[in-house]
DNA sequence: TTTTAAGTTTAAGCTTGCTTAACTTTGCAT
DNA sequence: ATGCAAAGTTAAGCAAGCTTAAACTTAAAA
């Protein structure tokens, strides 16, 4: 498995995961950052692999054994990101970009000596779950959507959907990250935005920064 | 920097200091599994980068800025693989090819977060010398080589040099790595040879296994 | 001094993963 | 129903880092 592979599997497997439309090649070449004649190139080369199901001009999806791959490598990427945070104290905006590289350079080995050096974690420093070597996903059963917090209770953060790096700025430079406790001052029910109390500071958010987050109650 | 200039320029520098001649092209593309054609080929391209000294037919050496390079790339290696050995208690002898595949992948900021996790360690677990992020390398200056060890004394082990699998194997079955603590039993002035005993051990070793071992008097 | 073996270089070609440009297909809006 | 924009495909080509095969250089032995 290369590199290419690697990626192209991992983004057709999270571009699925989190929208209900179709995969269009457009959208996994600006994920990847290449162009889409080189997605047709690699759809088809992965398709004579069987790792996706796809005929020209048409959707294309991960097989069984593709998406198998894909969870493998999110596997990684999590338990570097994951890693790289708890053990080196590495700044969650870079951690990201480290667990990008070297996902594709651990062997076997090594990632599962990380993931007993973890205690078998089930979420990333952003509250991503991490698919365990069965290739299951734990289960974030019982997290609250934003929206749905109560005014004047208080709440950690448990996780951040993070798709733009913006976005993760913007939360940083608010102190929003998971673990963070918060309470809720508002609801603003005409657009759906939010007020919230974060450490001492006040923070306006709007309905698509409030759908990002999820919370668990605290205790 | 590629992967293969990394490589390139990581066995010029340890080949050229494992040995009094220069360094053959021959030399170079063993070590690093290559044709000598592609041994050309990429000493052509890092002359022209001022990485190489080279003019065609004659011997290559390392510029200052490839030594420099070189460096780094080994200063890499040798944290990875003691962070392997003593963080996630990886068996020495799949630290080598691991750190093998991560050195090319690690950021800066990452390397000397490792560096400060084990707290600006000077040598790795083999007992090499890890360069300095100033390019420096500490000096094992008393070591005593095997051969100079005195009968009936004990010992601990600082450095083996390993470049052949098998060495290494061989030393592992009998129990010999950095930090072990052995005693000589007897040399055979004949053919330099030596018996020594490691744990409960007698182990008799042939000159060229005992040339490879580096040692600390106890206390 | 000539021959020869070892070592090196050149040339041509392959694979992977891209690119751009030109083309085709699809499906939505009219 | 048709015509057009968006999406997708094909074709040709490039760069890196290899390969093999053939040609060449060097240094040292005969």
């Amino acid at each position: 498995m290369s590199i290419a592979t690697d990626n192209f599997l991992k983004a057709l497997y999270l571009l699925r995961d989190e929208q209900v439309e179709a995969v269009m090649g457009t959208q996994l070449a600006a994920r990847l950052e290449i162009s889409s004649a080189a997605v047709t190139d690699m759809a088809r080369k992965l398709a004579e692999r069987g790792l996706v199901a796809y005929t020209p001009y048409r959707e294309m999806e991960l097989t069984p054994a593709g998406e198998e791959l894909a969870l493998k490598i999110i596997r990684r990427h999590r338990l570097w990101e994951l890693f790289l945070q708890q053990v080196l104290d590495m700044d969650l905006k870079m951690v990201h970009e480290e667990a990008e590289r070297l996902e594709h350079h651990a062997s076997e080995e090594l990632m599962n000596r990380i993931d007993v050096f973890l205690g078998h974690p089930d979420f990333d420093p952003h509250g991503e779950p991490i698919p365990r070597q069965s290739g299951s996903l734990p289960e974030a059963d019982d997290l609250l959507e934003l929206q749905q917090a109560e005014p004047g209770k208080t709440y950690l953060v448990a996780r951040i959907i993070i798709r733009e790096p913006e976005v993760f700025d913007l939360f940083a430079r608010y102190g929003i990250h998971p673990g963070q406790r918060l309470q809720v001052v508002q609801c603003y029910d005409f657009d759906k935005s939010m007020e919230l109390e974060v450490g001492r500071r006040k923070v306006l958010l709007s309905e698509g920064l409030v759908q990002k987050i999820f919370l668990n109650p605290l205790n």
